[in-house]
DNA sequence: GTTAGCATGTAAGGAGTTACATGATTTT
DNA sequence: AAAATCATGTAACTCCTTACATGCTAAC
């Protein structure tokens, strides 16, 4: 089925597979991780919660011993079937990670990513802009009316020039590392911050 | 009320204004105007259309002479009310302006603005840009915890402050140019670009 | 004559926002 | 004691996409 719209609970899993976390508290998060234009809304991320509790994603601890704030909070914990739709997800390099959408989040939890799938979301994405970037640039040519209009268009080719550029280190970088160690890079597990 | 998501409707009615065209057409120009991340669809342009025309701000000018192609169309054109409906939004330098989705229609139709009004939406929108940017630097301090997320937020940052510096240079230009001239810049129509 | 592009639509469904609703806790 | 912020939700609505459906016309 591959969901095109599993950003949210992808990225959700990515956070509680640090430490669990409270729904208010997983939304400062994901908009601090992502920087979604918008706000994520409480109206998306809650029924999400359900829907991947219903899924079996995660699962509901209600507080037990809450440390600081004697607040009762609703914690979230990935499971076991959560972990692993998240790293087969993640393992997936086909179009669907380099979208706009998507592009982000993936590349925030590459470290839990093999070297060739890095290689291929950034390769993808790459070529993608390209394309955006090609189709622009035989645009501008054709009507040079409007002065806003024109100054518009160059500075949105100038922009995705930079996100190329971008990438193209990105991916020389990865080369780069590939060549003198073939393995995943882990990055050393972080203790999970206490949310207060 | 001043619905939200008029942006599509104001874009096809600003293209109108220039010329009249029919929507497979209206579909190409509006990609290439505004340069949207994904293309716009014909199952979101058609029944925009027909939301249009029952009010009443454009009409159905089904092909009389259609020129060098006999093929038959159905061509659109502005009416009265649609000219008056896109004059009191165009005019309109509020929030909505400045929105991410809004900002680069309303910037691409600049030459029917009035000079305040180009200031203020570009003053609007640099600070709606500013505020992001301080949440965003905030937040780098907090976690420096995985590489590929840092380099996510660095690159963002950065290219947030560019749109900042960009916004500047176009508020520095206006103002300038306010100076000097303080009428509204009218550019010469062109001739409406026959369609094939 | 067949393929590619032109041209117009509809139906179902996804993803998220806004606005509403409620209440606890902490800070001033 | 009031205000701010924490915390969790629901319902209605909007906008758009995907997939389907149909047929014309130009070019090869």
């Amino acid at each position: 089925m591959t969901r095109k719209g599993a950003t949210l609970e992808l990225a959700v899993l990515g956070l509680l597979h640090e430490s669990p976390l409270h729904g208010y508290e997983l939304r400062k998060r994901l908009n601090l991780l992502l920087g979604w234009t918008r706000l994520l809304s409480y109206g998306s991320l809650y029924p999400a919660l359900k829907r991947m509790l219903r899924a079996g994603w995660i699962n509901e601890v209600t507080t037990v011993s809450p440390g600081v704030s004697r607040r009762q909070r609703i914690v979230y914990q990935i499971s076991p079937a959560g972990t692993e739709f998240f790293s087969r997800e993640i393992t997936d390099a086909g179009p669907a990670a380099w979208e706009d959408e998507n592009f982000n989040m993936r590349f925030a939890f590459f470290s839990r990513t093999e070297s060739d799938v890095r290689m291929r979301i950034l390769e993808g994405r790459r070529s993608r802009l390209q394309e955006r970037l090609d189709r622009a640039r035989t645009a501008r040519g054709e009507r040079a009316g409007d002065r806003y209009v024109t100054e518009l268009q160059r500075h949105s080719i100038e922009s995705v020039e930079r996100e190329v550029r971008w990438l193209t280190e990105l991916i020389d970088a990865e080369r780069a590392l590939k060549g003198t160690n073939p393995q995943v890079v882990r990055e050393p597990i972080t203790a999970p911050t206490e949310f207060s």
